[in-house]
DNA sequence: CCTATTTTGTTGACTAAGCAACACGGGAGT
DNA sequence: ACTCCCGTGTTGCTTAGTCAACAAAATAGG
């Protein structure tokens, strides 16, 4: 999974960092159903034709990469070693997507149909991934598939549950009595 | 001449401006002697043959490219109409020299042997080939090359002479003072 | 001085990005 | 119903940028 794509050629580089720089911006101007592929190249001074030739098939792949790229690289400045399973990783990541759903309801313009099911899918699905190599690393014989899938969603929702209930509750004291739940579903694998 | 070079290819415009942004950092921190080909494009990110094959032929190329850009900038900034001459132009246009001459001496790495002589001659010909246009509309049938090759050293003479005895005068007093002087060679022409 | 290591330009084959043009579909009017 | 407009994907051709490799010049240093 983790790390970030490396080795790519420098102009795909480029270009993609232009197009997710032009993205956010549209996003905290606009909801993501009023922008269209359009707004994105014009602003990015990347032409239309390019970003469906060589990057995405329409903005909903946009929208994936642009969550994709977002969060690794919140788990990655946080964590010291990304692909391997220790307690203080575990809080890390459920302390990032908390964070992260906060971030992207504050720096995005709202009121959007379909906005939040793929955020939601994309979130679960890198939480699912990480676990997954985490599992496997941890116990390699047995499979990771299951408990991967209950961690994930229960670590999504969890997130979800806090960022619209942040009464009287910190970040911190809530991690730290949400945690052993999930973890419990990890360790017994070490 | 002016304005700026525009409807150029996107990507040419890309990076150029990526070379430009590198070359402007190293001055910062190097002599140009020793500043590379290699040190700039890496740090632009930028495919060395790149450079070669299709924008400068070597790094003096780019140095003269980098001053005229810069210059003209500061000139299109602060001049309401860049391509008529006007009293106010004038005057615009020395105290633009001499503040150039200051920027670069205090944003530069000194002690190299060609950068100055390299410096003052893509000034001089910037300042020679606006005045050129000013006096072609002012009248169009006398020769140009002659007041404007005099009043373009007058006027890079002027701003090297303040610039290096810049004691007890304001640029404001030294450009009152010395603008008459110049302004004489060109408004017989009007 | 001579050698070893950079740096310089240049080459040709390959790939990404630009551009103009197209057919398509979904509104918004009138 | 009917256009008219606008955003969407897609296409073929052109051009800019990448990459690895090269010979030649410049620099360093022992």
């Amino acid at each position: 999974m983790l790390p970030m794509e490396e080795k790519l050629d420098p102009r795909v580089k480029r270009t993609r960092t232009l197009i997710l720089q032009s993205f956010s911006d549209l996003l905290a101007e606009k909801s993501f159903d009023a922008i269209t592929v359009q707004d994105v190249t014009e602003r990015a001074q990347i032409n239309r034709a390019t970003f469906y030739k060589k990057h995405f098939v329409d903005k909903y792949a946009l929208l994936d990469y642009w969550v994709q790229h977002l969060f690794r690289q919140e788990i990655e400045t946080r964590m010291l070693d990304v692909c391997h399973y220790t307690p203080d990783n575990l809080r890390i990541l459920l302390l990032t997507v908390c964070e992260f759903l906060s971030k992207v309801r504050t720096d995005c313009k709202q009121s959007q149909r379909q906005f939040e099911p793929l955020i939601e899918n994309q979130v679960k699905n890198q939480v699912y991934e990480l676990l997954k190599t985490w599992l496997g690393k941890m116990n390699p014989s047995v499979s990771t598939e299951i408990p991967a899938t209950v961690a994930a969603w229960a670590i999504y929702g969890l997130a979800s549950h806090y960022s619209h209930a942040k009464k009287g509750l910190t970040l911190k004291a809530f991690v730290e009595e949400a945690l052993p739940l999930v973890a419990v579903n990890l360790e017994q694998f070490a």
